[in-house]
DNA sequence: ATTGTTGCAAAGACTTTGCATTAGC
DNA sequence: GCTAATGCAAAGTCTTTGCAACAAT
């Protein structure tokens, strides 16, 4: 089903760029719908996930984050503010996956790139900070 | 400090070539260790992830995983089993750090590739069932 | 002797779930 | 009207932490 806190929770997925948690999501959709529960922001982020509208991400020791964006893209994690941003690679850098089935003995269906380093905005404000 | 608790654990890790979870650990080292606990695992893993003797690794809605290879590596999930296995790459494949570094605004330090498919194993009971 | 580490149990953080009620078709 | 989704609160899972006892240097 359709509901409308379904379309609000997709809708402030696709609107951040940052790939939220599930309480940032709640925050944000409760301005809109005051009455919404985080049982249901998780109930619709992991039923969007199951149908691949969006994608889950993961850091070791962190809450799961969401993405609105399933093109084939890659991951940047900042180390300081701890956001995520998408990066869209030039298309060659995307085949890596036919490479590597032949070098291992496991069926290699897909794989992620991801990036680490300090964001655009925290670079800008160490700087100023000197 | 070096106590019998924390030599044993990276022992136990070292030996291990699909990246146990701490419980999983914990299990193997109480064979060792009868009286250990679980936080006590918890306290040397991290502490050896801090000071970069192993690695952490993390999937969506997964437990952490440890890793105790450090050398530029990458990991293969398999889906069924959701074991880890490393996957060492020519060393050429581990050059895109660089060339990001021309594509995007934010400073790129370090970077991983992850992949995803079913194992060896999984793919070997799938055949026999045939 | 001092300092860090352990075992234990309790607390914490994040996520899922049971159930009566409500919304969607 | 039937089915699926919601809100709420409670429970579940994984991980961390306080503290007294213990081990390492």
């Amino acid at each position: 089903m359709d509901t409308k806190q379904r379309k609000i929770i997709l809708a402030e997925l696709q609107a951040l760029r940052t790939h939220p948690t599930a309480d940032e999501v709640f925050v944000r959709v409760r301005k809109k719908l005051p009455r919404i529960s985080l049982g249901t922001v998780y109930r619709n982020l992991n039923k969007l996930a199951d149908e691949g509208v969006i994608l889950k991400l993961a850091q070791p020791g962190e809450q799961q984050h969401f993405d609105a964006c399933t093109d084939d893209h890659s991951h940047f994690f900042c180390n300081k503010c701890h956001k995520i941003y998408d990066l869209h690679l030039p298309e060659m850098m995307y085949n890596v996956s036919e490479a590597v089935k032949t070098i291992t003995d496991h069926n290699v269906y897909d794989y992620k790139l991801q990036f680490y380093g300090m964001c655009k905005k925290c670079k800008e404000k160490e700087n100023s900070n000197d």
